[in-house]
DNA sequence: AATAAAAAATTGTATGTTCATTCAAGATTT
DNA sequence: AAATCTTGAATGAACATACAATTTTTTATT
């Protein structure tokens, strides 16, 4: 096998540098406006090098997803470290999945994009779906403990939902901040546990804090 | 003012039978996938009919969408038609947003594209927006009257989003089919309500069924 | 009814635009 | 001077739209 070339210092600074560029173009303009020309522009870089340091737009693009996600996901494990009952660890899931710095309607535009193209590419369905189970996975560690298995699989997937939907709900322009969107989530789970079940996960860590 | 020149029959008809193949090409290619030439092979005509009968591709997709709306409208009536207490309206309301014929992963995310366009094209937010009035206007008017108002906000609001999100999942594949979707809303409802409530719900037509 | 004239409907091609991608040439760094 | 990096223009594909030519339907006239 060919021994994969050591990357230039320049190398990866163009790449950071055309992927940020790019998700900044996609989070104002979603994934339809996203050309190659303007995330070059961005960079403020000629149009011909997208394609120097990526096989195409499309190798770019899925770059740019991955980082986005990333983005998120060291949102909700930084906030994971700081929690030490189920309960707080449910909420800091919750809460990760609203950044501050993201829950906006151009970024909610932008993921809505993502979540229509996955339709037909692979690639972005494939990141859509680890991300999926990576919420359900976080969550299910809290639940599983304290909850029979049916309920868990169920506020799994209504908690799951609601994020969607609160989502889908700022990219069409509603007016919701993050408060209101974790309590929305914070209430829907309190609805659906007893007060025994609400006692348990905020008495004791089920799980150690850095598991 | 002019008079209006009274439409061919022909006219009425290729106008819907362009809308109906878009509508067709729509639920399987979703709006990427949506070009001139094969809503028009769709339809076995020629791709310059097109433009003979509508001002352009976006007047045609307009037109469209507008066509799917009222499908989902209708479903959601029929099924009010039907209900004579409040809670029979609230199931209706939830199963018509639901449609045995059209909860499908293609019609998901063919809904999905218009959600993103939305983002950028005025028409579309403009019909989405008439879209979410009118959901929050027929679950209000179920609630209203059993409910204190900040309690019936947040239900049209979770309900809302519930809907979307279930949509939304169904776009990225989700093993969902229309029964589970309906069900977990209901038992979202059910956690919210007081036992009193929910009776109040069941028991008395608050307004005339067919108000 | 028959026929001619006009209007409407339809076709298929041509045009122009947008955009990703390619590449030869030039600039910069090693 | 060799390798790496960057440019800007050229190429070509996909597509919406415009349109001239042709066919079909309607209307008017005898």
């Amino acid at each position: 096998m060919a021994k994969p070339r050591k990357r230039t210092r320049i190398e990866d600074i163009r790449r950071i540098e055309l992927i940020e560029a790019a998700h900044r173009v996609f989070r104002v303009h979603g994934l339809g406006g996203l050309t190659t020309a303007r995330i070059c522009a961005e960079a403020g870089l000629s149009p011909g090098i997208l394609a120097y340091y990526f096989k195409g737009k499309q190798d770019a693009l899925f770059e740019m997803v991955r980082y986005n996600n990333r983005i998120l996901a060291e949102d909700v494990l930084s906030r994971l470290r700081l929690a030490s009952t189920p309960w707080e660890r449910l909420r800091a899931i919750v809460e990760g999945n609203f950044p501050a710095s993201a829950y906006d309607r151009p970024a909610a535009n932008a993921w809505l994009s993502v979540c229509a193209a996955a339709a037909t590419n692979a690639d972005y369905a494939r990141l859509q779906a680890c991300f999926y189970r990576r919420l359900a996975s976080n969550l299910g560690s809290c639940l599983r403990p304290v909850l029979p298995a049916d309920r868990t699989r169920s506020l799994i997937l209504s908690v799951g939902v609601m994020i969607d939907g609160l989502w889908l709900r700022k990219a069409t322009g509603a007016d919701l901040d993050r408060g209101a969107a974790v309590d929305l989530i914070i209430a829907h789970l309190l609805a659906g546990l007893s007060p025994a079940e609400t006692l348990a996960l905020q008495g004791q860590a089920a799980l150690p804090a850095d598991a």
